[in-house]
DNA sequence: ACCTGAACACCGTTCAAGT
DNA sequence: ACCTGAACACCGTTCAAGT
């Protein structure tokens, strides 16, 4: 991309700084649902096929909008014990992506990392380098880091979607006769939890399991032994 | 819902078998992305608005299609010691996902665990079971199962979408080059790692990270020490 | 160089009516 | 009880043309 625009052509009536805000408008207002090519074009008032000439496509409208998003949310101070750094990263990745539950759609988009920004990639640097302080190797690191990526994706998109449904409803179902309709004879252990499953699930258990994985993948990769675990 | 339809009313031409046998054709032929209420109802020869009587909406299609594919793929001998148990029921919930990347959509439904059929929760059960048996209390085993439930989930997701870019594109990007466009000064372990970040990142690291994960969450529940480490 | 309307090829779901 | 066409309210994206 050239410095300056040099002398020909147009000049552009809109820019990429117009549309995030616009964007991030739409979100604020009408919900992350709403946000849709038409909507957005129709809220910066111009036809939906002109912002195909300031963004590729959809996923990559999304992708700039979270790099805007981490680059405002994503740093702090991190502990120089390697294994709190791990955690204390991964919790800030988790902490901004649970701030915008519509990542859902693009958090596991392929390549996704490598169109991150500084900010994002600098969460990843703290990961593989605290993971390397600690005794892994470059490819247990990695390994590391991806582990934590799975958990993390996975427990904000499951959240994300259970949040959604829970304010559009008020209740799910009623309560008693959680396991009911199946053969509860053969499931011991689910009758005896029965109908304290949803409170018990809808705890936040992110940290406590995070300092489990974290624990567990250092100790598997024969790295230095562990802090005293978080209850 | 009644045994015996009874006598009143007109006979269904459409059943729910017949539906699902249409979905699962869709599926193998066309790919997943094209089995759509509309496309689904072309196929067997009726109506869209006519499987509004067969199914509640589109969830409710492939909750129901997922549950037919955990019923045929689910089934397998766990081991005894608990640890192990916990673990292969993961990986039997892991790879019957896995080869059904048209999970994705519905993996992270609100209320999903409701709405699984038999086989499913007994995969629950074990896994819930086996932590009871390593003493885990009800709180610490059902948080154990969401543990690797996200961490399973967030697998599924993100390789489902890897693949089916890899697939589309043949060569994703210029290998050298993966970092380059950050300031690769202040992420001196990427930096390191470079281009042999793709090769490390599609390996198949699930099975060694859930060993880990599945270690370090019964040594934080308190629970029996675990056996020896996989590699 | 930038912007445009029209068009393409679709979606999921609801409704009032028919058999 | 079951099935229907028409309609509602949308999508993302491409193309040829305009300024």
């Amino acid at each position: 991309m050239p410095r300056s625009h040099g002398r020909t052509g147009r000049p552009p009536l809109t820019s990429r700084a117009e549309i995030l805000d616009a964007a991030r408008k739409i979100i604020d207002r009408d919900g992350w649902q709403r946000l849709t090519v038409r909507r957005l074009a129709a809220e910066l008032g111009i036809g939906p096929t002109t912002l195909y000439h300031h963004v590729r496509d959809r996923e990559d409208l999304l992708i700039q909008l979270l790099n805007e998003h981490a680059q405002q949310t994503l740093r702090r101070d991190l502990p120089s014990n390697p294994r709190d750094r791990i955690v204390a990263s991964a919790i800030a990745i988790h902490d901004s992506l649970a701030a915008w539950p519509w990542a859902a759609e693009v958090l596991t988009a392929d390549g996704f990392l490598r169109r991150l920004g500084q900010p994002a990639l600098e969460m990843v640097e703290a990961i593989v380098g605290a993971a390397a302080e600690a005794g892994c190797t470059s490819e247990q690191a990695v390994h590391l880091f991806r582990g934590i990526w799975y958990y993390t994706v996975g427990e904000i998109l499951v959240r994300a979607h259970s949040d959604s449904r829970r304010t559009g409803d008020g209740q799910d179902a009623p309560d008693d006769a959680f396991f009911d309709r199946a053969d509860v004879s053969r499931l011991p252990h689910l009758a005896r939890i029965g109908n304290r499953w949803p409170a018990l699930a809808a705890q936040d258990t992110y940290v406590a399991a995070l300092g489990a994985f974290v624990d567990g993948l250092l100790a598997h990769a024969g790295a230095v032994p562990r802090t005293e675990p978080r209850v």
